[in-house]
DNA sequence: TCGATTTGACCAAA
DNA sequence: TTTGGTCAAATCGA
C-alpha cells in the first residue's frame, strides 16, 4: 500500500470509520447466524437477538456521527428510522385486512377496461429514498420523463414528479420529485425513490458525493447491481476503473467547482481483514486523494480527501461511464 | 407524426 | 377524510 498524503486525524478517523463498520457487519453476521438456530422456549435467543440489533444500531450511529460532525446526521437518522419503520411495516401482516404489496401498479379489477385504469397503480412504501437540495436544477445525468405536478400542502411551489423514461421499455422504477422549497435564495430540492435498473445506468452507476463537513473526508457512494464482481478485478482493471473515477470529477463536477480537479491512480487490493471487504487504495497520490472501500454488497464508497468548500454539505449526484473492458467484466 | 408535458381524475396510505 | 402519488387523455412542440 502506498504512502498516502491525508493528515493523521484523516486517516485515524478513516480507520475508525472502517472498523466501526466492519464491526457492525460481524455483528450482524452473527445475529444472522443466530436467527437461523432453532428457537428455545427460555427467550434466550430473544435476549441475544435484540442484545445484537441494539449494538449494530449502535455501530450505525456511531459511524454516521463520525462521518457527519456538523449536525446534519439527524436528518440521516431519521431517514433510516423511517426506512426502518416502513420496512417493518412491509414485514408485518396488516391489521386492516388491506393488501400490502411492495411497489409496482396493479389495476381496480379484471373487469377494468384500459380507458378507465386513470389512477390505477398501487404507491410504492419500502423504495430507499435520498435527496438532495441545490441553489439550481442542476442535470443528474439521468433521462426522466415527467408524469405529474401537484400543489403540496403549506407549500407555495407545486411538486413535480418523474419517471425514469426506461420505465416500460427496461422496468427501471426509478423515480425523483422536484420541488422548490425558498424562494430567496432559490433552493431545490429533490428526492430521489429507488435506484435506476435501466441499460444507461447500469453503464453508468449512480455515483452519490457526499460532502458534508469542511476539511474532512467526503465520500462517493457508488452503487453497482453486483459488487462481488470488483473482487474479479486485475489490478490493470481496477486502475483503468478507478481513473474513471477522477475523469467523473473532471466532467461532472467542472460546472460546480472547477478547482476540483485532480490527478489520481489508484488501484485495487482486496482487504485482508475479512473475506467480503473490498478496499481499494491510491498507489500514487498526487493532489489529491481517492480512496475507495467497499462495506456492503451493492454500494462502493469512494473517499476523498482533498475537496473544495464550495460544495460541502451538498450531496451530488453524477453519472460515470466506464469503458467497455471494464464492463464487460463487470458483467454490467 | 411522435415523444414530451400538462392536468384532472383516481386511489392508497396516513 | 385528507393528502400525496400515479395514471392517462389532451395538448404541445420539434
Amino acid at each position: 500500500m502506498a504512502s498516502s498524503p491525508l493528515p493523521e486525524n484523516v486517516l485515524s478517523g478513516r480507520q475508525k470509520l472502517i472498523d466501526e463498520l466492519v464491526q457492525g457487519r460481524e455483528i450482524a453476521n452473527r445475529l444472522q447466524t443466530l436467527l437461523s438456530q432453532p428457537v428455545g422456549d427460555d427467550g434466550s435467543l430473544v435476549n441475544s437477538a435484540e442484545d445484537l440489533v441494539s449494538r449494530i444500531m449502535e455501530s450505525f450511529t456511531n459511524t454516521l456521527f463520525m462521518l457527519n460532525k456538523n449536525g446534519t446526521v439527524e436528518a440521516v437518522l431519521s431517514q433510516i428510522q423511517a426506512a426502518a419503520a416502513t420496512s417493518s411495516r412491509v414485514d408485518s401482516p396488516r391489521l386492516d385486512g388491506r393488501k400490502s404489496e411492495d411497489s409496482g401498479e396493479s389495476c381496480r379489477s379484471v373487469s377494468t377496461t384500459l380507458k378507465d385504469r386513470r389512477g390505477c397503480y398501487k404507491r410504492r412504501k419500502a423504495a430507499h429514498t435520498w435527496q438532495r437540495e441545490t441553489s439550481t436544477s442542476i442535470d443528474d445525468g439521468h433521462a426522466w420523463r415527467k408524469y405529474g405536478q401537484k400543489m403540496i400542502l403549506k407549500a407555495k411551489h407545486p411538486r413535480h414528479y418523474y419517471r425514469c423514461t426506461n420505465k416500460y421499455d427496461q422496468g427501471c422504477q426509478a423515480t425523483k420529485q422536484f420541488q422548490k422549497i425558498q424562494d430567496n435564495p432559490p433552493i431545490f430540492r429533490t428526492t430521489y425513490c429507488g435506484h435506476h435498473t435501466c441499460r444507461n445506468l447500469l453503464r453508468a452507476p449512480e455515483l452519490v458525493f457526499d460532502s458534508t463537513s469542511p476539511n474532512q473526508d467526503s465520500s462517493l457512494l457508488l452503487s453497482f447491481k453486483d459488487s462481488n464482481n470488483l473482487n474479479n478485478l486485475t489490478p490493470q482493471q481496477a486502475h483503468h476503473f478507478f481513473s474513471s473515477l477522477t475523469s467523473v470529477k473532471h466532467e461532472e463536477f467542472k460546472d460546480i467547482e472547477p478547482a476540483c480537479n485532480s490527478s489520481v491512480t489508484v488501484a485495487g487490493q482486496k482487504n485482508q481483514s475479512s473475506s467480503s471487504d473490498y478496499i481499494v487504495s491510491s498507489d500514487q497520490y498526487h493532489d489529491d486523494d481517492l480512496t475507495a472501500f467497499d462495506q456492503s454488497p451493492g454500494h462502493m464508497t469512494v473517499m476523498s480527501s482533498n475537496l473544495d468548500s464550495d460544495i460541502h454539505g451538498d450531496v451530488i449526484s453524477g453519472v460515470i461511464s466506464f469503458d467497455d473492458d471494464v464492463l464487460q467484466h463487470l458483467n454490467f
